[in-house]
DNA sequence: TTCAAAAATGATAACGTTTACATTTTACAA
DNA sequence: TTGTAAAATGTAAACGTTATCATTTTTGAA
């Protein structure tokens, strides 16, 4: 492969002027610029970021961490920050922590090792420890956090509004005329999950709506044991006419179910999920849905970083995105 | 950040020495290496992978294009990419490709400047120059394809035998007694829907059942018309009994339309999709399906690529995986 | 004790850039 | 024509490693 070496042979020139033009220095003159890029085109010349990086401190790499990458909503956000990041020709190195504080610790020690130029992470469930991301920190590498955040004093981070998607999921149900809405909720470790089930109890409370334990379930996905639980409950409640599910697969099983037992969606029982995953707009009906704003939010988030990167003083924010209602014909 | 000449001079000992212990190298005295490690341990040492990789020419980074990042398939490949890759040390960089070939080469770009080890690519279907890939083999970067791979001569690959899945798909069918078999084809314009197709049809010829040009259908996505393209084919042929979709969306869709029916899957028709795709596990009843094998894909080619990696001749291989029947209650 | 081979260590030049500083060239006013 | 500032170019050291070759130390047989 050719070097600046190489041209600077050819061109006469030397190795500070041939650098000078790569690096858009506006101390060259027109004339030595087109020699240098005529000599660097028939050499097939390219800048060796290795080089460039070792020497500079800067890398031009960017290193992502997400607890699974093979999830529609994390996918979702690598698609957008690989875009945001690619065009500002910064290249994306990308790790998953499987939710392992351990691999997480790992991967941002090859970071290091990498001395990438900043750092754009969802947080494992696990991780309780942050001291090895706040050493990052302290050595001036930009780190933004999305969708996971820790709860430390200074960081950038983006997150998302659950409590109002599932605020507005309800609100929803209501406007189109439901009374009696039931919440399948998730599992009430997960605090998202609860501030879902917040959204919904408020959202009834503040319509005047009546809020009851019964009407909030758990389901175990078990389809018998599902089937029979949703069974009983129409039975008892057959005035039941709406349905809010904490995730877009357990209301797609819910819908699946509801269809069995001859209960008509959206005529009879209007029901409404939350994710915006692929799926819900190939179903029959297709899913409305409250969507995580994974492309904003990636894009956010790496926008935020880009910024710290060329900013030699590092600013920290925290925006919080708000989710968006998508109609379909399930409600 | 501390250096090995840091470690030198805390040490006594030459950098030569020190940089030898952290190669592992045999040339070094056990006492020696416990010293320096001491040090190492005490300035917080870690290696500078830039400097490492512009001398030694090796970067321990592989670069991954596959057109989507958000795509079960290919998340789910580089999934099992990263585990493999990184259980052997080496970063993964990711890009998209968007089925763009000028995308596809400006990724391709970036990895030669950031001089990666190795490359592993979904090429985009627009594609047809593969100058720049050719290139890069040439300069002994070892180069894996998977899934989507290029009519080259010699190239290492990893691929799906589509036609097997979709006439094992079909068989499963007939194996449990369905004697009419409907298939919901692809667009004739991608390869691998064409694959599934034949496989559909010749699995029928084996097993001398009738071949209609009427039993493959393409749907319009439209609710209306596909639900009354779906009603009419029923009424006409009230003996069809099984379907076979190419892909599982499709399926899902096409099932949710049988419900409404009337039509009770898996009593009266049997159906099966294609892609084992998340969402096939959380649907009622749960849909049967054709495993496309991500996971083995992905560590296959890596596998194969650190094959390559290691060895200093370049081995090429072309491997073709099988699919997998996941029967559920669909069937 | 001597000596050669083996083992361990050291000195130093790369790798391909960037960059601080020095020098030369150019432009233009006096 | 000269002087001076601005523009353009050059020199050389650095970035943190690795790797070649040279040198020293250790080991153990004669």
């Amino acid at each position: 492969m050719a070097s600046i070496k190489d041209i600077s042979k050819l061109t006469g020139l030397s190795l500070a002027t041939v650098s000078r033009v790569f690096n858009n220095s506006p101390l060259v003159s027109e004339k030595t610029r087109q020699k240098v890029l005529k000599a660097a085109e028939k050499l097939d010349y390219q800048p060796n970021m290795m080089a460039a990086a070792l020497r500079s401190g800067k890398s031009k790499i960017v290193g992502v961490i997400v607890p699974e990458i093979n999830n529609h909503f994390f996918s979702g956000i690598i698609n957008s920050i690989e875009k945001k990041l690619s065009d500002a020709n910064y290249n994306i190195i990308i790790s998953q922590s499987h939710e392992s504080e351990e691999l997480e610790n790992k991967a941002l020690l090859s970071f290091l090792k990498l001395s990438v130029d900043g750092v754009l992470i969802s947080i494992s469930k696990e991780t309780t420890d942050f001291s090895f991301l706040k050493k990052l920190m302290h050595q001036k590498t930009p780190v933004v956090f999305f969708d996971r955040t820790p709860k430390l004093e200074v960081a950038s981070s983006v997150v998302l509004d659950d409590y109002k998607g599932a605020f507005m999921a309800t609100q929803h149900l209501i406007d189109n005329g439901c009374n009696e809405i039931v919440h399948i909720a998730g599992d009430p470790k997960v605090s998202i999950f609860n501030r879902r089930r917040d959204g919904y109890v408020d959202a009834l409370k503040e319509n005047n709506h009546r809020v009851s334990e019964n009407f909030i379930l758990t389901l175990t996905h078990d389809q018998e044991t599902d089937t029979t639980v949703l069974k009983l409950l129409f039975q008892n409640n057959p005035k039941i006419d709406g349905i809010f599910a904490h995730g877009d697969e357990i209301c797609l099983y819910v819908m699946n179910i509801l269809t069995t037992l001859g209960i008509q969606v959206p005529k009879q029982v209007k029901i409404i999920g939350f994710g915006n995953v692929d799926f819900t707009e190939h179903t029959y009906p297709r899913i409305s849905t409250i969507d995580q704003k994974s492309n904003e939010m990636g894009l956010l988030a790496a926008e935020m970083l880009l910024k710290n990167l060329n900013n030699e003083e590092i600013i920290h924010s925290q925006q919080v995105l708000s989710p968006e209602l998508i109609i379909r014909e399930s409600t």
